[in-house]
DNA sequence: CCACTATAGTTACCTAGGTAACTATTTTAT
DNA sequence: ATAAAATAGTTACCTAGGTAACTATAGTGG
């Protein structure tokens, strides 16, 4: 193995499983980025934009675009904090009715994904990308 | 384990590999996704660009984009096939005579990610993706 | 107190990659 | 032989995520 090989396979799957979870949300009238955030969001609770970038290890321009979409479909609410700079940011009722049949879809979705590679494999893979990436943090 | 966290770690993964690699090339003026063109050409030849995205798993119209900035770059030729459709693409003699550097380049960078790494855990992490992405293929 | 610095978020603009719709060729079927 | 279907590439436009430059608020040192 070269390692142009390794980088190169790693682009293409992350790339392969972002199109699928793309597919599979389509007809719920989401993206993998807004599901990102929901999905935090429900896990976590309110947090406000800099606490979601930092979680999601993802930059603060992209993540005010994401949410704008989501205050537009009426998922998520922005609220002033105490300190007048944060935007503290919440799901709204309508999204925790919701949230059940999205999380299902992707929790199928990924489970298809995953559905030929043995669970040890998964386990293995995981250990090895986590620790990878810890590295490079 | 559950299979958001393997998801969401493998996409991070990639981009902070990909940021890297760009940031790398970014003093040579070249983008990754023009490396990776590149790349391909130096090692299999001229290709059609149709070749070119059956090879790198890209669609048409972002393999264009990039290819139309390594002609204007100089890096690369578009000749006219038997098949008037088709549009050869070949490296140009100053990419050649730029190659080596920009391997060394790449490949260090690729080297200086993966230091802390062992071996061992490079060809378990490549097989595993390997093995994953021919099944969703 | 007030100027300076740091921080949260936004805006503008860049590359990467996707789909849909289009043009120009080539192949196929009648 | 020609009409219909398939294919290669381009264009327009979408999301994802990055940097640089900006605004507004919050802390800090003199």
């Amino acid at each position: 193995m070269n390692s142009h090989e390794l980088f190169h396979t790693l682009h293409q799957l992350s790339r392969q499983l972002t199109n699928s979870l793309n597919e599979a949300l389509k007809p719920l009238g989401l993206y993998g980025s807004q599901w990102s955030v929901i999905f935090v969001l429900q896990t976590k609770g309110s947090l406000t934009q800099k606490e979601l970038c930092d979680y999601l290890f993802v930059e603060a321009p992209p993540m005010t675009r994401t949410i704008q979409r989501l205050v537009k479909q009426g998922y998520v609410r922005q609220v002033q904090g105490k300190d007048k700079r944060e935007k503290l940011i919440q799901l709204t009722d309508l999204a925790l009715q919701l949230y059940p049949e999205w999380e299902k879809t992707v929790f199928e979705t990924n489970q298809t994904l995953l559905k030929h590679l043995p669970e040890t494999s998964q386990e293995e893979l995981f250990h090895l990308q986590k620790s990878w990436l810890q590295q490079l943090l």
